[in-house]
DNA sequence: ACTTCGGTTATGGCA
DNA sequence: TGCCATAGCCGAAGT
């Protein structure tokens, strides 16, 4: 359709007259879709209420919700069609995420160093750690973050959790993937960063190498 | 179109044989949507080149990037409709953005305090920081992240940069919205905290004053 | 190419 | 409900 768009809640944006595509699902979702992109230009969640109007001889669809409303002046329609969807959809399996690496780690923890795995989101008082382990040399309490791909935050991120640690404990992150500024700030905040090959499903695990990065 | 969809790269997901809409885009972007909600389950960046394979007598759509693919494999197909859309999109105009908010402050500082306006921006070593001002009594740096909506990363994010700066500075959150959590923190840090209200957009503006720094 | 950061981020989980 | 942290976050801007 040729339509233009308002939109004020969180924010506030326009969208000027131009040929998109609407979708309306089966929730009350809404999205306007450009050519190009992934991203909608613009959207409503699934709570929004509908109300088809008219302003002038133009069709005007509002949605509604809490704080949001969205306005779609329709200039032209081209083509509207509807298809039945259901609402058995199973859903996307994601793999290797985050949660399985920490399950993972938290059995394989001497993989990383000479551990002993204490507890899994271990509270402290800026929020709880992924993996809390102890160096079985020295004692001490090591706090570990776990990432798929580690960036600067997950140095920032481990720091506030061993400022809110009850103990004075040692940092450490392990990730798939440690990107290079990464390693020259954890190195300068003397934290340990461990890059680990991606974990296999449990039964076709056999070995798994690692590279260290020491400070 | 009914379908199984299998994606690999950046992470790794599975989706069951279930009915969904697929949109493929003049950018060649992908994304697979299913009945509700507004993000879509599977989808494909703008690079993707598509590839259309059989396998047995099923159609197989087969998108592949640089360091991901994507593969569909199409059970039954109920429509297919192009449409052209055309590359002039005007873009969407966001209003009440941070960066204006940021603009409106740097013009209106003593809304804040008995400030006065230094540099927006300013680089620290660990990053530029929003908005860089200074206490008209005592003289001290003042510290500024302008936040639309602030929630405790605002708190470490200040705090890192008044680390990084060159004097010692005091820090402030300056926000449309402070939530309850933020503003604990925020206090236990002393980090002042305040709240404004929405500025209205220029042109409805009546005026403004402007604070011109001496040499 | 890599990094940083905003976003109407969305989404899920937990207190 | 609010808050926190993840996400295949996306997308844009700067280096």
């Amino acid at each position: 359709m040729n339509c233009s768009v308002r939109y004020s809640g969180r924010g506030d944006t326009t969208l000027d007259k131009y040929d998109r595509v609407v979708i309306i699902k089966n929730d009350g979702a809404v999205s306007v879709h450009s050519g190009d992109g992934i991203k909608p230009l613009n959207y409503m969640g699934p709570k929004a209420v509908f109300k088809d109007t008219h302003e002038g001889d133009e069709r005007v669809m509002i949605f509604d919700s809490a704080r949001e409303n969205l306005k779609i002046t329709v200039h032209q329609l081209y083509e509207e069609i509807t298809w039945e969807v259901g609402d058995e959809e199973p859903g996307l399996q994601r793999d290797g995420t985050e949660a399985d690496l920490q399950e993972w780690l938290s059995q394989n923890i001497e993989q990383v160093g000479n551990l002993e795995f204490v507890n899994r989101e271990h509270p402290t008082s800026a929020g709880p750690v992924d993996i809390y382990a102890r160096d079985k040399e020295t004692g001490d309490d090591v706090l570990i973050e776990v990432k798929r791909v580690a960036s600067s935050s997950a140095v920032y991120q481990i720091r506030r959790y061993l400022e809110g640690h009850e103990n004075s404990a040692h940092g450490m992150i392990v990730a798939l993937d440690v990107r290079p500024r990464t390693r020259k700030l954890a190195d300068k905040h003397g934290i340990t960063w461990v890059e680990i090959d991606k974990p296999k499903p449990a039964e076709e695990r056999v070995e798994t190498t690692s590279v260290e990065g020491e400070c």
